[in-house]
RNA sequence: GCACCCAUCGUCUAGUUAGGCCUAGGACACCAGGUUUUCAUCCUGGUAACAGGGGUUCAAAUCCCCUUGGGUGUACCA
């Protein structure tokens, strides 16, 4: 039987490094055994989900030149690759019907504030935190009497109470056991009707053929729930492959407020994909003879699921420019147009705008627009210290803006744009008595090593978060 | 809290599946030197790790147990 994969991301937001990681090995597994790789997107979350995210994902993959087999945009044969358009193909429904008439699934009639109440008392109690499982030896007669009556019900799976689940994960010395008692009830269909992640993907796998899933160590934990769905509606248990979670420099799972996440900022930035592709390769995976530069085609000849280490990777920026350094020189010059060309193209209506009235000549961006690339700043001493300031009031205007932006943006009142920054940046200089002059001066040769630049909060707009407060934090200490 | 996963230089890793070839190899970063008008590239060299404790064995980074540390999950999100 021919080997087949799927990436299966949910459209929500930007499409995330992590599921480019996780596509890479995917492809690479796939294509080394001769296999398929089918693209499947999971919209079952009818509010997050969004048709331009969708779009992302699949220019995306292409921009990574993870081409796939199967997918939204070019079909197949186990079509459609869209979770919302085989909801209305009624696929889940017949599903979850058929494991309610097995009894091994339950209509469970607790509302959202039922179940904020009993975790509490969980929580309040030191218990396990699970669902009570209050429904589900509801007699058939007065289950079907409340759903008649229009009871808004989700249904539920009906795990095992007893006993053990044991998966021997390829990746792992040892099987991975859980206990029955641990695993909850999981809910398979909301109450809109619409299927969870945990049936459709299951269903889904089983109707696309998937052979072997390979997916973030995050799932290991609802492995049995899968694995039991499988056995129960009669299907073929796919193989399941957990790899470890990407992580950021304090070990914690990858998030945007340490790296930056969005794989099209990598390519708006002028990363090249062979180079974001070798670099994803090598956190897991090595060569085996140890080189460093490999593009797909070597990655998918050498590739080998016995390579794959399991700890979760710090996700290394500095190890990537290093890549990327090595891709972009060897390129011939035509190429390097082509490259330059194509990078300032995808952003040029961002950040033309803002330089436009300082340029006098075509070369002029170039002048103008270094500080929304450049990767280390330099300053002048005598331009970070405005006239009036002294260096220790200039280091504490600049720190106490990074604190008081980020614990903003944290409690989620704060939108990386022009507008709320300015607005967060006004409260700061209020509440300190820092006069515009001095204090924005400051903040704008810190973020952009420049006293002429665009104007100020569309500019740190423009260069990002993350380099902004980067960009600060290394000035800090040079203050003086 | 409960459950599960993981553990070699600061980071990515080789070595672990088949214990001896490991006085633990490579790469990034860092430091020093060389090439370069400068910077970068490039070249040379250096610092730096088997988390701790018990076993098993003639022999353990490699197998087992405990401790510690880290991570994830615990949603009508995926």
């Amino acid at each position: 039987m021919s080997v087949r994969v799927r990436i299966a991301p949910s459209p929500t937001g930007d499409p995330h490094v992590g599921t480019a990681y996780i596509a890479l090995l995917n492809y690479c597994f796939a294509k080394s055994q001769g296999g398929s790789f089918i693209l499947r997107v999971e919209d079952t979350d009818q509010g997050r989900c969004t048709p331009e995210s969708k779009q992302a994902i699949m220019d995306c993959m292409r921009w990574l030149g993870l081409e796939y087999d199967e997918g939204p945009d070019i079909g197949g044969e186990h079509g459609p690759y869209e979770q919302s358009q085989r909801v209305e193909a009624g696929i889940y429904k017949k599903y979850s019907d058929q494991l309610v008439e097995q009894g091994d699934a339950y209509p469970c009639f607790c509302s959202s504030e039922d179940l904020t109440t009993m975790r509490e008392a969980q929580r309040a109690a030191g218990e396990p935190i699970m669902y009570d499982r209050r429904c589900r030896d509801l007699s058939k007669e007065e289950a079907q009497a409340r759903i008649d009556a229009g009871d808004s019900h989700v249904i539920r799976m009906k795990t095992p109470l007893e006993g053990e689940h044991s998966y021997p994960d390829r990746l792992r010395k040892n099987p991975v056991v859980k206990q029955w008692v641990d695993v909850d009830d999981q809910v398979l269909l909301k109450a809109d009707g619409w299927p969870t992640y945990h049936l459709a993907a299951v269903v889904d796998d089983h109707l696309m053929g998937i052979t072997h899933v390979i997916r973030a160590e995050e799932w290991l934990n609802s492995l049995p729930k899968h694995t039991w769905l499988n056995k129960q509606l009669g299907f073929e248990v796919p193989e399941y492959i957990h790899v470890g979670l990407l992580r950021n420099a304090d070990k914690s799972k990858i998030s945007k407020r340490k790296n930056p996440t969005n794989v099209l900022w990598y390519r708006d930035q002028g990363y090249l994909p062979g180079a974001l592709l070798n670099f994803l390769c090598l956190l897991g995976h090595s060569h085996p003879e140890e080189r460093d530069q490999f593009d797909l085609e070597e990655m998918v000849r050498i590739f080998d699921l016995s390579r794959l280490s399991v700890a979760g990777p710090v996700f290394d920026m500095d190890k990537l420019k290093f890549l990327q350094g090595l891709w972009f020189r060897d390129l011939s010059p035509e190429q390097m147009c082509a490259v330059i060309h194509q990078s300032l193209d995808y952003r040029m209506d961002e950040l033309l705008p803002l330089v436009a009235e300082r340029m006098i000549t075509g070369g002029d961006f170039c002048n103008q627009a270094d500080i929304f690339y450049a990767d280390d700043v330099r300053w002048q001493m005598q331009d970070v210290i405005p006239k009036g300031w002294d260096a220790n009031q200039t280091r504490k205007a600049l720190d106490t803006t990074v604190k008081s932006l980020r614990k903003l943006i944290k409690k989620g009142k704060l939108e990386w744009t022009a507008a709320d920054i300015e607005k967060g940046i006004k409260d700061i200089a209020e509440k300190n008595d820092w006069k515009p002059k001095q204090y924005y001066m400051t903040l704008r040769v810190a973020a952009t090593g420049r006293k002429d630049s665009p104007p100020l909060f569309e500019s740190l707009e423009a260069i990002g978060q993350l380099k902004v407060f980067k960009r600060i934090e290394a000035l800090l200490p040079k203050i003086r």
